[in-house]
DNA sequence: TAGATGGCCCGTT
DNA sequence: AAACGGGCCATCT
């Protein structure tokens, strides 16, 4: 029987695939769960990512939940530059809401 | 060992 | 549109 890969590998799989979200674009907690091969993982990648070390060049910010709306609060530090980065990078939020039809990556058709 | 807690998700009310 | 409940994976009490 196999045993299940060690926490690292996964954490270091959420990292390649958080890496590969280009600028502009978002996904979700679900979706980036997928991605790095984790399944119904969600939440834990939550977890993850509220974890990252500060200093930490990956993409975070473009992770959102899956309404469109970014988890971490308006009023929290973390909150605030998140909604900076994203608006730095084109993506434009309505009533706190990321329209997800259009900033949604999807990496089949990632061939921009 | 059981319950509660997280930057969640989805279907149902 | 918003609230609720069950499910998901791992960690902490």
């Amino acid at each position: 029987m196999r045993a299940p890969p060690p926490l690292e590998s996964r954490r270091q799989a959420v990292f390649l695939a958080l890496a590969a979200i280009p600028a502009g674009r978002v996904v979700s907690y679900g979706q980036l769960a997928e991605l790095a091969g984790l399944g119904r993982g969600a939440r834990w990648v939550g977890w993850v990512l509220g974890r990252l070390p500060e200093g930490s060049a990956l993409p975070w910010h473009r992770v959102i939940a899956a309404d469109g709306r970014p988890s971490l609060t308006q009023d929290s530090p973390s909150g605030r530059e998140q909604r900076e980065r994203l608006r730095a990078e084109g993506v434009l939020l309505h009533e706190d809401r990321v329209d997800m039809r259009r900033y949604r990556w999807n990496p089949a058709e990632s061939v921009e």
